[in-house]
DNA sequence: TGACTTTGACTTTCTTTGACTTTCGTTGTA
DNA sequence: TACAACGAAAGTCAAAGAAAGTCAAAGTCA
């Protein structure tokens, strides 16, 4: 049941797809789910809150509109601007280091380091003979894995 | 007679045959039983424990619900016969295959699963040429990594 | 007696609905 | 052109409904 979280659910579906906006129509979207028009409100208030990255525009009278809008979190850009310093190849000091300055900012959890540490660390990787290949699984792996992070 | 211990077996089995974890309709169940809703709420607490290592979530108002989730103990037991039975090399999906396991017995949690498997994925470990290099990083990683978990 | 169970009244939280209000674009008129 | 009137949206809010939580009193059993 819970027509509420089928709500959230087709709402989160919507800003996935259109790649983190979308603008709806609050009355329309009420029919298509049979629902009060002003359960749409609702759900925003209580599900798309500020606290969880998204943000709320809306303009009433004719072509109305509700925008919401999922801005990323502090914590995903510093993320994403750190993914992208990272290069082709990387060393395993580099890769602490880069660790590091994330947990001390609180970007990673202790244990995300940890295990992270753990799949870059030159033990994980010694069956690769090359150097050079070591460097770049670990420049690959990292960015992969600190993506999968910001969601 | 002891109603709680017919309660408490009662959604025991309902972990089990669900594979660790359950959502239940708390007035419902009390109805099936026919016993009091908050007796439901007394076999929680008196068995469902943490040190029991359960974990507890729950919601009210419409659609409410209990969520009962069973941790294994014995979790780095079943770890370590795991990471014994990795060979010496490992392809992605044995390893996709081994972290489903862990996962629906919850001796990983979903999070864990996704890192590891982006860690162990070919795509991370595309720099290395050598389909048997990659298959033996795979295995070492894998063998760390569930290690580093039994912390 | 004391620990564990059972019950039910009352509380809190979350959801759904609908009546009423506010805002905005359009349109007709002086 | 200015502007008042109208209709189309969205916003607000309170009431009703649906579940779960709490707690104390009463019951049971070793």
């Amino acid at each position: 049941m819970i027509i509420s979280d089928n709500i959230a659910r087709m709402i989160e579906a919507l800003i996935e797809e259109s790649g983190g906006s979308i603008e709806l129509k609050r009355n329309v979207m009420a029919e298509q789910l049979g629902c009060a028009p002003s359960q749409i409100n609702y759900v925003i208030m209580s599900r798309f809150t500020p606290e969880r990255g998204y943000l709320i525009e809306s303009r009433r009278g004719g072509g109305g509109f509700i925008r919401i809008v999922k801005k990323p979190l502090h914590r995903n850009v510093f993320l994403s601007q750190v993914i992208e310093s990272i290069g082709t190849h990387a060393e395993e000091v580099e890769c602490a280091a880069i660790l590091r300055t994330l947990a001390t900012h609180n970007a990673i959890s202790p244990r995300d380091l940890e295990l992270i540490s753990i799949a870059l660390s030159s033990s994980s990787l010694a069956p690769i003979t090359s150097k050079k290949e070591q460097a770049e699984v670990r420049a690959a792996m990292l960015r992969r894995l600190l993506t999968a992070l910001m969601q």
